[in-house]
DNA sequence: TCACATCTGTACTGTACAGTGCAGTACAGA
DNA sequence: TCTGTACTGCACTGTACAGTACAGATGTGA
């Protein structure tokens, strides 16, 4: 290790800033170099072309898109559910999550590895954890039996509504308030579409 | 072969071609120009600027992205919902609509009007439609009375599930019969998430 | 004090592209 | 035949930016 001090990090952090800002064409190698304090002969030294960087980027940042369910054995599949809901609905509509896959899908197109990346380690991630979850409140009883994934896919859907839509296209966020009844609405959905079926005449079979 | 006074169109075709495989930094006038089988000096004479043109494009597309509600008045909700479903899903994940989707998103941005208008002109409008719809099957007892804008916004996104996230970041698309299974789980969801509360105590709901 | 790696600053190359200027062409209608 | 409108083709300007070259500064370890 030649040196204490790590430039590779520094450069990382203000690609990941520039990048979000103004995308992958509007940030330059000049500008990453500025905000990260070193010359751009620098930059270069340490990762060998933008492309390399922005890749670099995407994946670090993919990793953060994560949360754990945080729901005691014993806790009801609803209320770790909604708790869990919030924090999810929190994180994809966050400002940093929305510019991630913004720049992610524009750039899917010219480099489809970036895409696949990105969602491997984000989203599939997320969906995983949460599906994980679901499949034990299936198994015990607290929730209706299907293909558990669909469901976790389900579930983050149905809470975020149109709010990371909106947000991806610039419409004006939601207020905390209206994001909360949204929020909770869709918890509500995704729980009585989830319930255990009453032993019941319906007059439509599935 | 007439040589027809109406380049506009011409052009507009060539650009939303070329905006929707290259995205916008990626096409270039002169392709455009080429595309459209016109000059570029024409192209700058019927659009003042490439920005212009973009507009042009996505105010024209937006509207494309819209579907009726072909439910008869005497049609259960489930049926129209179910038929509904698997066009909505099909348009929302059509090549055309994601490589839109990317475009608009990334631009939106640099120029916050181009989101505003495409969101106005295509989501909104399919929301109200269904929002209009869900209204009357709740008033009529067929669901359970909402909100009936979240509620639109709730089926929509949990027919779709992943599957518009996963092409906009040019994951491998679903086969049919993947789609369809996703798509007939989500109307299923809703169906549950939305139906008439069984009555047991009184309780205000709605 | 030397060897080596890493840094800086700046000037440069090459290229891509938005937008313009201009001279000339095709056609429509009065 | 004249005139106005819409076109073509091409050369051109100006700029932005990825990536490189290079000369010199700074620090570290033997």
């Amino acid at each position: 290790m030649p040196k204490g001090h790590d430039n590779t990090s520094l450069i990382l952090d203000a690609a990941r800033t520039l990048f979000m800002e103004q995308s992958f064409g509007g940030a330059t190698m000049e500008a990453v170099a500025a905000a990260a304090g070193v010359s751009k002969t620098t930059v270069y030294a340490h990762f060998p072309s933008k492309d390399e960087l922005f890749v670099a980027v995407v994946e670090r940042e993919a990793e953060h898109q994560m949360l754990a369910l945080n729901g005691s054995a014993g806790t009801e599949a609803a209320v770790v559910l909604a708790a869990f809901a919030d924090e999810a609905a929190a994180l994809l509509v966050a400002p940093s999550t929305i510019a991630l896959h913004r720049i992610v899908s524009s750039e899917a197109v010219r480099a489809p590895a970036v895409g696949r990346l990105f969602y491997a380690n984000g989203p599939q991630r997320l969906i995983d954890g949460l599906a994980t979850y679901l499949e034990q409140a299936m198994m015990s009883g607290q929730l209706r039996r299907a293909p558990s994934r669909l469901a976790a896919v389900q579930f983050l859907a149905v809470i975020v509504g149109d709010l990371q839509l909106r947000a991806l296209h610039g419409l004006p966020p939601a207020s905390p308030s209206e994001r909360a009844a949204v929020v909770s609405s869709g918890v509500q959905v995704f729980l009585a579409g989830y319930a255990i079926p009453h032993r019941r005449a319906s007059h439509a079979g599935g």
